[in-house]
DNA sequence: GAGTGGTCTAGACCACGAC
DNA sequence: TCGTGGTCTAGACCACTCG
């Protein structure tokens, strides 16, 4: 039953004994020295395992005391149009609203407000040439305590110049619940894009990320009531902590 | 300038060659012995380096040729009802359809059909109870050679027992498009929920991917006109090779 | 202080690819 | 055949955690 390779064959026991359970999440791993011993082999070898199962996500290693094998809240991120509506009719934030329903605590820290040249992808999306000044607002939002999303919003000078989104303070309901009530705006539509990577070093730093886990990058441009677009949210999330749900409705066949 | 440890400092060198282009995708790394002669180290550090990079994606290596610089197509994949209505109404599947448009040559393998015990999810998810008989129809699709989605949809057998659901051939307009024309059902709804995570094994296998890549998994439900969910599609493709886009309609203030 | 993970060296053999 | 990456051994030192 031994695999070509031991360092394979370490691997593929452990993984075995962490998805069947007998290694429950939080639970410590068997010392190098102890699996070296165990499998007849060198630590080396064995370092190699377990560096291949921390690149696969399901342990963490922490020097001085072990390697343990790694749990994540299951956040669901729900993005449906009514839920955001009745949401930010409540008057909070809908993203703190929808992770608190869930029974999360939500801590949003706003990092920076200010005015910035927009880069080449947002400018576009907000229909301004590459490098006009646009207000940006960034954010880290921590769940439970554990950094959750990196998120930059921007939004164009010509609508919200002057108003609270380019003041350095939390807005209750959010930029776009200002943009209804105070601006007289609705927001009609968002469009979202979602692309997955291996995080940056900054990123994996800021989301004080262990090695192997990926990240999800979201790009939401909201829209308004005549198409415009009046915000991209640009965020950064660690991708094993969320499940992303979206609803597609599909229009009736064409009438014959 | 030296990073603390030497595997980090050329572990960094790399990315950064890599990061602004001196290294384009599909440009050859300096040989492991070349580079440990450069850095003045063994061979074993140089390969954590590179070990390093290839978990983080930047790199695929080649044994007996060298590593080298992944690129990857970028593959949108665009979920909206009306695209899906308008494909659909031409005929063909409306996963061809959409990336066909796009440019690429996509070849749909059908692996399996027949009917099994349904998991415990995808039974919750159509109504029925865990392991109920579900018809499964399990398929490959390659695009431009490269497996891209390894696909297993599941159909009540209550609606499409002794349909050509159920046959092990090709569907033409897909298995939504027969139950909409034959079975004079009307596809209303998809929601689509979507996680991240590393492969397992088998998966990497199945979907040729090179260590460092992540997963995306998604579970779309179809809905019809009643309510009635008629499929669940379980979907895995490389998570670096997609970007997902939805659109998400805002409905209007409630009337005061 | 004992044990743990983190890193590094030095050298060996194997499997594969290109020439 | 020769260079490439893939694996393994044996042993060393360091940094950190915990009792």
């Amino acid at each position: 039953m031994a695999a070509l390779h031991p360092f394979r064959r370490i691997a593929d026991d452990l993984r075995e004994e962490i998805l069947d359970g007998r290694l429950a999440p939080g639970a410590r791993l068997p010392s190098e020295n102890e699996l070296a011993v165990r499998y007849a082999t060198t630590r080396t070898t064995v370092r190699k395992a377990i560096a291949l199962l921390r690149g696969e996500g399901y342990i963490a290693s922490a020097q001085g005391s072990g390697s343990y094998v790694r749990s994540r809240p299951a956040l669901l991120m729900i993005s449906t149009g009514s839920q955001w509506r009745s949401r930010r009719d409540g008057g909070i934030s809908p993203l703190s609203a929808e992770f608190t329903e869930q029974g999360h605590e939500v801590e949003q820290r706003l990092l920076s407000v200010g005015e910035e040249p927009a880069p080449r992808d947002v400018a576009e999306l907000l229909g301004l040439a590459a490098g006009d000044a646009v207000i940006v607002r960034r954010r880290r939002v921590l769940i439970g305590g554990s950094p959750m999303q990196l998120g930059s919003a921007y939004y164009p000078t010509a609508i919200f110049g002057g108003t609270a989104a380019a003041e350095s303070r939390r807005i209750k309901g959010g930029v776009l619940g200002m943009f209804e009530d105070a601006l007289a705006g609705r927001i009609a539509r968002f469009v979202e894009r979602l692309s997955i990577r291996m995080p940056t070093p900054v990123e994996a730093s800021e989301l004080q990320l262990p090695s192997g886990v990926p990240i999800a990058r979201t790009v939401r441009v909201a829209y308004d009531a005549r198409g415009r677009s009046v915000e991209v949210l640009v965020s950064i999330v660690p991708g094993d902590a969320y499940t992303f749900e979206y609803v597609i409705d599909v229009p009736p066949p064409a009438a014959d």
